[in-house]
DNA sequence: ACCTGAACACCGTTCAAGT
DNA sequence: ACCTGAACACCGTTCAAGT
């Protein structure tokens, strides 16, 4: 472990041309153009970030974090509205930079993943609120943490897709499009 | 209006290889390899189908035609069931090629794309069927069928990625996740 | 009227050569 | 220990030359 200074600052300049790119042209943006704007070789950016994923996970983990610590805030609320507000901070995070529910979902499917231990963490996170919203009645039994993300990530992709307002879409599908009156 | 034999062999040779090509690798695969594997030059290709998108529209027309038929099929069905099972058709159908829910939506908001008219049709057949269902009171007088259409684009999309079934995904976004009691 | 493939401007990824 | 950029194998797209 070297830390030499040239790659230190390297590394950041990338990290930080990258937040830039994908918020502009999402998360496919050309590596190479990454590099250009950091003045940097295309190689040196392979060097510090081997794969696309490496790059995303970098700019991720914090968010991440800030959604696990999230759903600890929302745990004194209650549990059917927590479950619905940290969905809806789940998919409107994920609006941010465009493919980003592609890479959370993939990520949580492929433990080599470089993305897969914070998208597990979250996801541990939400299975808390879920739980509590299903002891109570609120949310039916059989419902996963995996089926809920699924949910979420596929609003955030439409909304983005459409046009429409995530908050709209996910609003739908939690009270229910035809729900059966019970 | 030529229609040269040869023409028209080429055609369809192209149209059945891209089927084939979509249906293995999803809607974005490589032109140049339809056109290898039709055994045409990639300039013949691109007189036939001058964007990607001609060439899906080719593929997808029927399917869209039926889907409109669908609809006319379901109307004698109650309501609620007509809509559901509708929206289920038409996000298993966006399954049959990786990428093509993200066609269906694009094309909904491009007028000048030409798969524009097609999507268009399909979404009045379904609009009919949830004006019905908002009739009796059964889905909430506000939700637009372009809501809907996202709706199921995106839990097709969400399925596709998470291994989960779309029928799932969409029996909870109809259902509702979080129903308030009523 | 139609077909062909070379040509151009881009990618992602690897790796020998440099400091 | 790290950086660089040429090199390779691919794209999408256009267009002059052929039949």
């Amino acid at each position: 472990m070297a830390e030499r200074a040239d790659a230190r600052r390297n590394h950041d300049l990338i990290v930080s041309v990258a937040a830039e790119a994908f918020a502009e042209h999402g998360v496919d943006t050309s590596l190479r153009d990454i590099a250009r704007r950091a003045g940097v070789g295309i190689g040196t950016l392979y060097r510090h970030f081997p794969t696309r994923e490496a790059l995303v996970e970098a700019l991720l983990r914090q968010r991440f974090d800030r959604l696990r610590a999230r759903a600890e805030e929302l745990a004194d609320q209650p549990p059917a509205e927590a479950l619905a507000r940290w969905l809806t901070d789940v998919a409107t995070g994920s609006a941010t930079y465009r493919g980003l529910p592609e890479s959370v979902l993939a990520a949580l499917r492929d433990e080599t993943s470089e993305l897969h231990g914070s998208c597990v963490a979250m996801r541990a996170a939400g299975a808390e609120l879920l739980a509590r919203a299903q002891e109570e009645g609120l949310v039916a039994a059989g419902v996963t943490p995996e089926e809920v993300l699924a949910l979420a990530a596929g609003l955030a992709w439409a909304g983005d897709r459409s046009g429409i307002a995530v908050e709209r879409l996910l609003a739908l599908a939690l009270d229910g499009l035809t729900p059966r009156r019970r």
